[in-house]
DNA sequence: GTCTATAAAGGGATAGAC
DNA sequence: GTCTATCCCTTTATAGAC
């Protein structure tokens, strides 16, 4: 049992109660008895609970905006002069985060539950990154949907945000909803289905837009 | 002081309370004290800590759900004999829950914490009386798109109460988001814009049927 | 119905031995 | 690095006076 064997372990096991059970309502008892640990080592290791938890956000933030970024530049070289497919950016804003789940609990049940528990650790470790991706995405949104504007921009990324967040916390609605005919664990077949549901409100007609032409059909 | 005020009183210091700090996060000391009540009210008025909870649940659910079967008749009075236009079924489902948060915090914020700390308690509540809606807006949205097949049809209702809910979580990420050009607390405003996003979604070409025309294309 | 007082349990953190 | 033991605080819940 090496020296960051036990640290790696406390990172596991406080994963999964901090994505279950939320910052608050997991106990660092639970959490080192999960990882046969001692109460101690998380002192010893992380200081607090709440540098614990930053840890355990930490650990997975990375490797996600890495792999959004290899996406994003993947479907840069793809489309070479012209704009970004829309479904190109969409699954590289989702897939990641979706598919850092598979292996565990995903970072966004414990990010998202943490967001206004106790807001400040979380955004800490998740929004300084983020920023870097958000406006890559936006750069790319806006080239390939020059109909929108800024504004509108704004809402359907927060919206397109926001479904994977909570597509990645509820899972369990979803096998509910269906009757058991979406499996929740698919995590491809739910990526399938939700590109193209985002691309497609993605694209929707602008708001204003579609309020003057709507205006200019009635006058015909 | 009537009796029942020290109740109502609390019923609203409880449901800040739970909103902000999720269940676990807020304690009866701070929720009594807000409600300048005592700390034992709790147990007088609702039981426990968990009754309190289904009880400030429980007081928003219904309304909600009631306004939304009234938006859903009013569309189909419109209609008559045809499908539902897709706008009038999607605001059906999401301004109720977004606009009941206008004089006080979104029940969703509540629910969507609670719901995997600790889901007995909520789901008990909101689940019952959701299966109505979801059952009648199934329906309305079969007639109207009926280029989806059951599965789909599960998979992006599923996304739609999805966005619903981080939208009326994290509103504090959409004026981040947007630089201030977003006002999240312009509900109105923000259904604008969630309406025809979340419709062009669900318009979007079954990915079956998709797949299947791409590969007709490829063979013309 | 409302209060005080307190019970009983559980939480995070840490000192100090090994 | 790991452990035991313990400190000190907060929590929910309740008994019993008013």
């Amino acid at each position: 049992m090496t020296a960051s064997d036990t640290r790696e372990r406390l990172l596991d096991a406080a994963e999964r109660q901090f994505s279950e059970r939320g910052y608050d309502g997991a106990s660092l008892r639970e959490i080192t008895q999960a990882a046969e640990a001692n109460l101690a080592a998380v002192s010893y290791h992380f200081g607090s609970k709440e540098d614990l938890f930053v840890a355990v956000v930490a650990r997975r933030v990375q490797p996600i905006n890495l792999e959004r970024l290899r996406l994003l530049d993947q479907a840069e070289a793809r489309a070479g002069e012209r704009p970004l497919e829309v479904e190109a950016i969409v699954e590289a804003m989702i897939a990641p985060v979706l598919r850092s789940g598979a292996d565990g609990p995903c970072v966004l049940r414990m990010v998202g539950r943490a967001n206004s528990e106790s807001a400040a650790p979380t955004r800490r470790v998740v929004e300084g990154p983020m920023r870097e991706i958000r406006a890559r995405v936006r750069r790319a949104l806006r080239r390939a949907l020059p109909h929108l504007n800024e504004r509108e921009l704004s809402y359907r990324m927060h919206f397109t945000m926001g479904v994977v967040k909570s597509v990645a916390s509820d899972q369990h609605l979803l096998h509910a909803i269906s009757d058991g005919q979406c499996d929740p664990q698919d995590l491809d077949g739910t990526i399938a289905q939700l590109v193209p549901f985002l691309a497609a409100g993605m694209r929707a007609p602008s708001v204003e837009r579609k309020r003057r032409a709507s205006a200019r059909s009635r006058r015909s």
